[in-house]
DNA sequence: TTTAGTAGTCATAATTTTCTGACTTATTGC
DNA sequence: GCAATAAGTCAGAAAATTATGACTACTAAA
């Protein structure tokens, strides 16, 4: 019998989804604005340097996706549109601060 | 004169660094498995199903350079290697128990 | 001094992620 | 209707990450 409990099953890291996530290509950027005010593409595009569109198209999807980020449409002057941090966006500011402070 | 104070500078992220350590290939099943016991090389190549030696020395290699763990010779029976937590490394503990449950 | 065990390294290949630049869709004001 | 603005999408190229398999270094025991 091949008794392999000591064999890791991928799924069983459970911070490992939300570290994948966060840690993709301009995504802890994208957090810490949102932290500071919503977000518009065309604004994070000039924001982050370096940054492209493709990128930072993909990065809100997913980070809207996993319910971090909530996208709203602003039907005013210029019709735009507005990433806003969910409640479950806001309690990652916490694990950030810490992230920051172990350094 | 172009004043860019909106302009987002790579390095002014903090969490960053730390994220992207921790999210690289293995590196939470590494953490994971170092906060429950010493890791050894050769455990961790069987433990962790899909990894390969490449992969987990230059991972562990990283984790040794940021003092997230120490790397200790044991000159006992089979002589071999053992990776402790550091104590910054115990610290990042309540990092992932948090991202667990942010989920 | 040969063999076995542990912990790797190295060059190359495969895979995944990110970037670029052209193109698309939707709405508003003229 | 037509141009302008905002927010993208798409295919292909480039770059970065990860995987493979052969090879190396060290020690201890026989």
């Amino acid at each position: 019998m091949t008794t392999k409990k000591e064999i890791v099953d991928n799924e069983t890291c459970p911070a490992q989804g939300l570290l994948k996530l966060l840690s993709g290509k301009w995504k802890p950027e994208i957090f810490r604005l949102a932290v500071e005010a919503p977000l518009r593409f065309s604004s994070l595009l000039r924001q982050i340097e370096g940054s492209n569109k493709q990128t930072l198209s993909v990065a809100l999807k997913e980070l809207e996706e996993v319910n971090l980020l909530e996208k709203v449409v602003i039907k005013k002057k210029p019709l735009h549109i507005e990433y806003y941090l969910t409640q479950k966006g806001k309690s990652l500011i916490t694990v950030f601060k810490q992230l920051e402070n172990i350094g």
